[in-house]
DNA sequence: TTACAATCCGGACCGGGGTCCGCTTAACGT
DNA sequence: ACGTTAAGCGGACCCCGGTCCGGATTGTAA
């Protein structure tokens, strides 16, 4: 079971806008381009599709700082409320844009082959999930960014949650007696997309060199001996 | 010589906005609200410290929501153009309601009395810096997270700047075979005022714990011995 | 087929950040 | 005192994210 509800779970009534509710974190796969989403009337889903697909294109022709939402609705031949209703907000749509990567992302770690899936011990597959991390930050790197929440839910973000608990999960297993919670909140910082930007895109730095000291923190953290 | 010219360097021509530009970090110490900036016409300091004032007023009495910069500039008696030639833009201005602040601190950890400043051994001085940072950010944590510039200049807004060089450099002398450049950024990430913020409000987390946490972290960063 | 209720739509509207440019004024030389 | 000029000023203006609500659509039950 893969989470997937940071979708699903935005735009309820709208009168009452999202505020993320609960965490009914484990819901099944779907793709978000083909828009299986339940309960949704015809011409919602249609519209969603639209949304996306007008999204989708106006990214990838114009870059990321052209998904207005104003531009988008234009694109989709639909209103503005209606990208509100369905989205939320700005975030929400370029977060339900990465939606499919996400899943898969997900996938890899939750139940796929190891190092990143299960079987391999944990401190290994530590250093797997930030090398992936790192990857398919690096890939996604315009819509990562745009899509990052203001400071606030920064952290609360469903997505990045999900991510965090694993991480958290792999540290009790690895280091039982450390803080775990606040432990994994320090490496998911250095997964952050912004950082992984600045460092690469400002900085010059090579993405290798970001695999490394991943590594490497991983091994200090753990007190693993640098396997280098 | 402490580093303050983020706020001088802010508002030049105003055609030309401002970035950054390159790093004049050493400048001389001056309060950010007795006004003594060099080079101001009488009239642009006596509006620079008028605007201050109202800002700060205006945190003080309705939080720094209400900060904004039309009821800055009216309350200021001033015209809202003026502000943002003079302050940049809205970070800039929440920034150098923070400098007075921010100089101390750098004054401590710069030529200040050990275990912050210098005379202690690295590690020491470490964990030192991070307790500080913590009960510094926690205190002024309102403004310190209105203050956060979005996710793009993160990283390159000149006091982080200051404070992460200062980490690497500690990091440099206790653990010269590491990547410190990187390994700044990660225990930075563990002192960010959203970071304190989610942990502390959201999450309803002691500060003290954030401060074992940190302490522990930098033990199984450096090597040293959890010396707890 | 018709009627009804729940859902959805769309665009007018708002507030705030940021920009622009014609006018004003402080500073300085004569 | 006066003229010149660069610096400063202010508010109209634009863009964008987000909200609201009267009216249109859909799904359904009779």
């Amino acid at each position: 079971m893969l989470y997937a509800g940071f979708m699903s779970a935005a735009p309820p009534p709208f009168p009452t806008p999202q505020e993320p509710v609960g965490h009914p974190e484990l819901i099944q796969l779907g793709s978000a381009l083909e828009a299986d989403e339940p309960c949704l009337r015809a011409d919602a889903a249609r519209n969603r599709a639209r949304l996306l697909e007008a999204a989708a294109r106006l990214v990838a022709e114009r870059g990321a700082d052209a998904v207005t939402m104003e531009a988008v609705a234009a694109a989709a031949c639909v209103g503005k409320g209606t990208v509100f209703r369905r989205f939320g907000d700005r975030t929400g749509l370029l977060t339900a844009l990465l939606d499919h990567s996400e899943k898969k992302f997900q996938a890899a770690f939750l139940a796929g082959p190891p190092p990143l899936g299960p079987g391999a011990p944990p401190v290994e597959r530590l250093r797997a999930f930030g090398r992936a991390m790192l990857r398919r930050s690096h890939d996604e790197l315009e819509l990562q960014l745009a899509a990052e929440p203001g400071a606030n839910r920064r952290f609360t973000a469903p997505p990045r949650r999900v991510l965090r608990h694993h991480v958290a999960m792999l540290l009790r297993q690895a280091v039982p007696e450390a803080d775990c919670e606040l432990l994994s909140h320090t490496l998911m910082g250095q997964l952050d997309p912004a950082l992984i930007h600045h460092l690469t895109e400002q900085c010059g730095m090579p993405l290798a060199r970001l695999e490394d000291a991943w590594v490497d923190l991983v091994d200090r953290v753990t007190g693993e001996a640098p396997a280098r």
